[in-house]
DNA sequence: AACGAACGCAACCGCATGCGA
DNA sequence: ATCGCATGCGGTTGCGTTCGT
């Protein structure tokens, strides 16, 4: 990328490369008392030596009060396969629907997790994590009951489905297979007919706002009582 | 324990779009 | 109408960390 330049240094007068926490303090600073914007005008009014572009972009990603910290949940996992079916590389849009998300985010989510060859790989992982996980956690409980889901013996039949749905609606790529083990440990974890990734949407709905208020995402349960409506385009 | 491969994420770039002068 | 600046977006890259052998 910037190889002649390295990073943590000086090109055109620019600082690049990783944020220090002071230049983060900086530019936190800046934005409570200045707001949002006019990211050009930070490096004039706080000293720092960095673009307004780069300003910008660590405030976005990083910065941010309401961000959400920590992995992408199962639930989100699914918002994200069923809205990239929808809208495809849309990442800020994709985004407005997972607050505290960033498009930033989400991109390197899918690109690590979906991208096409990748799936096979990830699911193993995602298998082997999980399995160890539960081994682990059966060792505390031993009277923990046995758990089918822990042979993941995966429903062909169904996986078919789903692909076939999203090779109909000419959707390059198929549901992920970590995103049906995913389901498959939620439906585990939560005994109810829901299927996550085929969540619903009321016809209609505009893209922005309804998406924001249908999913909380620290409710687990609220999925159960959404509808199995499946809306591809 | 060591090492290479794969992963995860922060940050950059170029281009597109919006908006005011 | 158009020009220039600011901002937003999607794609890409570099590097530290984790994982598997």
């Amino acid at each position: 990328m910037d190889g002649q330049f390295g990073w943590g240094t000086l090109e055109d007068g620019w600082r690049k490369g990783p944020w220090t926490p002071q230049e983060d303090k900086l530019l936190i600073e800046h934005v409570n008392l200045h707001g949002e914007g006019r990211w050009n005008s930070v490096s004039k009014l706080t000293g720092l030596r960095r673009s307004g572009k780069s300003c910008r972009l660590r405030w976005v990603n990083y910065l941010r009060p309401d961000l959400k910290r920590g992995k992408i949940t199962p639930q989100e996992e699914s918002i994200i396969l069923d809205l990239h079916a929808r809208w495809g590389n849309r990442w800020s849009t994709i985004a407005r629907s997972l607050p505290g998300r960033t498009d930033n985010e989400i991109k390197n989510y899918w690109r690590t997790h979906f991208k096409k060859g990748k799936t096979s790989k990830n699911a193993e992982r995602a298998r082997a994590r999980f399995l160890k996980q539960q081994q682990e956690q059966q060792q505390q409980q031993q009277q923990q009951p046995p758990l089918q889901v822990l042979q993941l013996q995966v429903d062909q039949e169904q996986q078919q489905q789903y692909n076939n749905i999203y090779q109909q609606n000419q959707v390059v790529q198929p549901i992920g297979e970590q995103a049906y083990i995913d389901e498959m440990i939620m439906a585990y974890m939560n005994p109810n007919p829901i299927s996550s990734s085929m969540t619903s949407m009321s016809e209609g709905s505009s893209e922005d706002g309804a998406w924001g208020s249908l999913w909380n995402l620290d409710d687990v349960q609220h999925n159960a009582v959404q509808d199995q409506v499946l809306y591809f385009y």
